[in-house]
DNA sequence: CTAATATCAGGACAACTGATATAT
DNA sequence: CATATATCAGTTTTCCTGATATTA
């Protein structure tokens, strides 16, 4: 505050790109997205899941990794329960703890969503973009994953 | 469906990351904002004012630029109008229309946001960031900007 | 007892869809 | 009449807060 040193010409733009575009392509994810499809946060989940698995991870662990409450992140996890994507099962250390692991059925889902078989933003970034340029994507998305770890 | 190429690696892993932050980052921003702060939305409709002042847009045309319908933004104007931030005015020209106008305080405020004070993301990225970094990620905000226009 | 985890209940917000009115 | 714009009403989605139970 006592400084209040004036932020640079590109820390103000890229904010102000970055919110721009975060809103328009949520928005244009969820509108390509069908009716069978996964919600951003449900496939963010499986593609955790999908990392850390054997272990499986709990509820707490996933809402701290996406930067949201428990209770939001246990929606989430209840509706991938509910399409028989996700299993829980009571940690034999720990008796509070619930451990989610994916089922066949959820691992298949979530490789194939790795693949990204029908999946509108890699189409896009298949067809628009050049190799360079998702090397770019791919190196910003490295630098805004950090912010917000405090 | 014919051609059916798989996608490129980066292609995928861009996408993946790309999902990923756009939800971690959109509610990192969502809690560091105050009561009396803009939403995501309504900073970006304010940007756009901003841009192209003078002349004035439609919700409409606002609607287009953030890849949302025209009934959604007329919520988000609305919004902004009960702030003060923004006019309508009748298009002279065309009845049908109304033109939306950054008041003076509007515009006050859209500056200061452009320079970025007490902004969570800016200020992250001013931070954490080194300049090199901050260009990659507005070149690649140029890059996901060009997705989804169709 | 305190801390961590899970669950239940209620609410806010931002976006959607559908329907209607008005002007071109 | 067909199209574009605006507005009204109702709904859905996603996330939030607060409260309570259980176990370490």
């Amino acid at each position: 505050m006592s400084e209040d040193r004036e932020a640079t010409p590109s820390a103000v733009q890229a904010s102000q790109q970055v919110r721009s575009v975060i809103g328009r392509l949520r928005r244009r994810i969820r509108a390509a997205a069908g009716t069978g499809d996964l919600t951003l946060t449900q496939a963010s989940a499986m593609g955790r899941l999908l990392d850390s698995d054997g272990q499986g991870l709990t509820t707490s662990d996933l809402a701290v990794a996406e930067g949201m409450r428990h209770q939001s992140m246990a929606t989430t996890i209840a509706a991938l329960t509910a399409q028989g994507l996700v299993e829980r099962r009571r940690d034999p250390d720990d008796g509070r703890r619930m451990l989610i692991v994916l089922t066949d059925e959820g691992r298949r889902r979530a490789e194939d969503g790795r693949r990204a078989r029908g999946e509108w933003l890699a189409a896009e970034l298949q067809a628009k973009c050049t190799e360079a340029e998702r090397q770019t994507v791919i190196a910003a998305m490295a630098v805004l994953e950090r912010l917000g770890h405090d």
